[in-house]
DNA sequence: GCCGTTTTCGGCCCGACTGTTTTCAGTCG
């Protein structure tokens, strides 16, 4: 799949077309296709092959041409010609908040600046002022944009943005003057990584509200204060924009800006062809601006002529399709998770007692846990030997009858090793109730020999579950090379349930690959692969990505009851 | 650069805020 290659490739272009000076709706074209390329299911090559690439809508004859040269050759001699009129350090300035095309290339063309660090000692020098449309207050935005880019990535993980947006909403809502308020943005639709949480606001004081916003204990700048929108910077630097509106706009500002754009764009594409205007403020008539819906997002979506679009699903990734054809999933809710698969305990290299987990658990409400410990080869996880085993399930039976209301799973997270076969034997493995199988070593493998070393390990008759089936960690490390479809494939013919591993940093498998599967008929489990108790919230993290994968109750096995996956899992 | 049930040319989403200006361009979402 070369999919990615292409879209960051057409990114580029469009980059460069943009500090060019080009025209903006020909950088857009550009972006809108590697977008559309982006979340393509089908692989680019195959199309390229086909020759179907026009098909696509936002792809004409000039970009297939150009798609079709860089899948077959590799290159882009139009991007060749683009990086020797336009420096590519020009690129990396446009990250600087602040700093847009025009901007940046009034700096390259005046000052001949073309690196972050020659930026930085201009503006500390105070040579910027000199130029038209630059000042004082722009120096200093600029080096504190640049101090900004430095110390954070630009993105946190979801629980990250998750607990700082709560507690900002906890200290918002003690505001009388606040009639409703609500998370929007990336954070609603709850994706893996947030650049900045979006917060709106019901109020007819606005400017009491945005005092009270900037008051904020936590917060450790202000960015702008303005009557509808103002913006601060958190301690931890996450930027929180809160907008204030009122009561006849608050669905539409609410759906404006939870997103995702491209869901927007698509949407307002729609209200026109039915004679609409849509913003922020509301749906209105065209041409006599006559309104028609604004209170809730549900009439405005009603109004356009389709069902209502959970905010997860709203990512232009088929949502459209479905919700005019009335095929939207009824997607998987928390209270029908009714346990947890993935929970290391203090026998491996958890921090807590299988008491204290059951405790917390049945506090949870939860009607079962699966206790997964690692298994003997990963000595530096305190994997289990065969004969602690067999200590561990006799604690576990002790522990079952102080706990009669709460199913104890005794599972095991079994390491696959490097040929493919388990690190313990198939007369070991039957001792548990269920059998995780996970690479946690030789992740540098190529794709097609780490391919076949799980299909190998899922071939097991003992094996239930295959745990974050990609290795990532977001941020951290790559996913490592593995062939999706064919583990997929190997999913459906063995029977093996795919894990959403929901710990923060992993969401894995992710949203896409989740709905790839799920258009197979694969099952899936959730897994908080706690280490704590503290982290089994993180299981809300997993729910809120099957339900960016478009996962039904149905699809998930922790929502059935615990006769039905005792036959599930054969034990 | 794309697209077309008003169009093969002329649109293409649009409003808020800032900073630099004296009415507006640039940036952002």
């Amino acid at each position: 799949m070369k999919n990615q290659f292409v879209a960051e490739t057409l990114y580029m272009v469009a980059d460069l077309l943009d500090l060019k000076g080009d025209l903006f709706f020909k950088t857009r074209a550009y972006r809108m296709a590697a977008q559309t390329i982006e979340a393509l299911d089908d692989d680019i090559e195959k199309i390229v092959r086909q020759g179907t690439l026009e098909s696509i809508s936002g792809i004409g004859e000039a970009l297939a041409k150009k798609i079709t040269e860089l899948v077959q050759t590799g290159k882009l001699e139009y991007l060749e010609r683009l990086k020797k009129e336009v420096p590519p350090g020009l690129i990396d300035l446009l990250s600087i908040p602040g700093l847009g095309p025009k901007k940046v290339a009034a700096l390259y063309k005046n000052l001949g600046i073309s690196t972050i660090q020659a930026l930085r000692d201009a503006a500390g020098n105070g040579k910027l002022r000199s130029l038209e449309g630059f000042g004082e207050i722009t120096e200093r935005n600029i080096l504190r944009g640049i101090q900004l880019l430095e110390k954070t990535s630009g993105r946190v993980l979801l629980n990250v943005a998750y607990e700082d947006g709560n507690r900002y909403l906890t200290y918002l809502k003690k505001n009388k003057k606040i009639k409703k308020i609500d998370i929007a943005g990336s954070l609603r639709r709850m994706k893996e990584t947030i650049g900045d949480i979006d917060i709106l606001a019901l109020s007819n004081d606005p400017e009491t509200v945005m005092d009270h916003f900037v008051q904020y204990p936590e917060v450790a700048e202000i960015l702008a204060k303005g009557i509808t929108k103002s913006s601060v910077i958190l301690n931890d630097h996450l930027q929180v924009d809160l907008r204030v509106v009122d009561e006849k706009s608050y669905g539409a500002a609410l759906q404006y800006f939870t997103g995702s754009k491209d869901h927007n764009v698509t949407l307002r594409g729609f209200a026109i062809k039915k004679g609409f205007k849509l913003n922020e403020y509301g749906l209105f008539e065209k041409e006599s601006e006559k309104y028609i819906a604004g209170k809730t997002e549900e009439d405005i979506y009603k109004r356009i002529g389709m069902a209502y679009i959970e905010p997860e699903l709203r990512e232009n990734r088929g949502e459209f399709d479905a919700a005019k054809n009335h095929t939207l999933p009824t997607l998987v809710t928390p209270d029908a998770i009714k346990g947890d698969f993935h929970v290391h305990s203090l026998w491996s290299d958890g921090s807590d007692s299988i008491e204290t987990i059951a405790t917390v658990a049945e506090k949870r409400r939860y009607d079962f846990i699966g206790i997964t410990d690692h298994s003997q080869s990963l000595k530096i996880a305190n994997g289990l030997s065969e004969e602690r085993i067999q200590k561990k399930i006799l604690e576990i039976q002790k522990i079952r009858k102080k706990h009669p209301e709460l199913r104890i799973f005794c599972g095991t997270e079994c390491d696959i090793k490097t040929d493919g076969t388990l690190d313990y034997s198939n007369k070991i493995l039957e001792h548990f109730d269920f059998v995780y199988i996970a690479i946690h070593t030789a992740f540098k493998m190529d794709k097609e020999t780490m391919t076949r070393r799980i299909i190998k390990g899922m071939d097991n008759e003992q094996v239930n579950f295959l745990a974050h089936p990609t290795g990532r960690l977001i941020g951290k490390r790559d996913p490592y090379e593995v062939d999706i479809e064919q583990i997929i494939d190997a999913a459906k013919q063995t029977d093996t349930r795919l894990e959403i591993n929901s710990f923060p940093d992993r969401l894995d498998l992710d949203d896409v690959h989740i709905k790839q599967a799920k258009d197979h008929n694969i099952g899936f489990v959730l897994g908080t692969d706690s280490h704590s108790i503290n982290h089994l919230d993180f299981i809300r993290f997993g729910i809120a990505t099957a339900r960016r994968g478009w996962l039904e109750q149905k699809d998930i096995l922790n929502t059935y009851s615990v006769e039905d996956i005792e036959k599930i899992i054969g034990t």
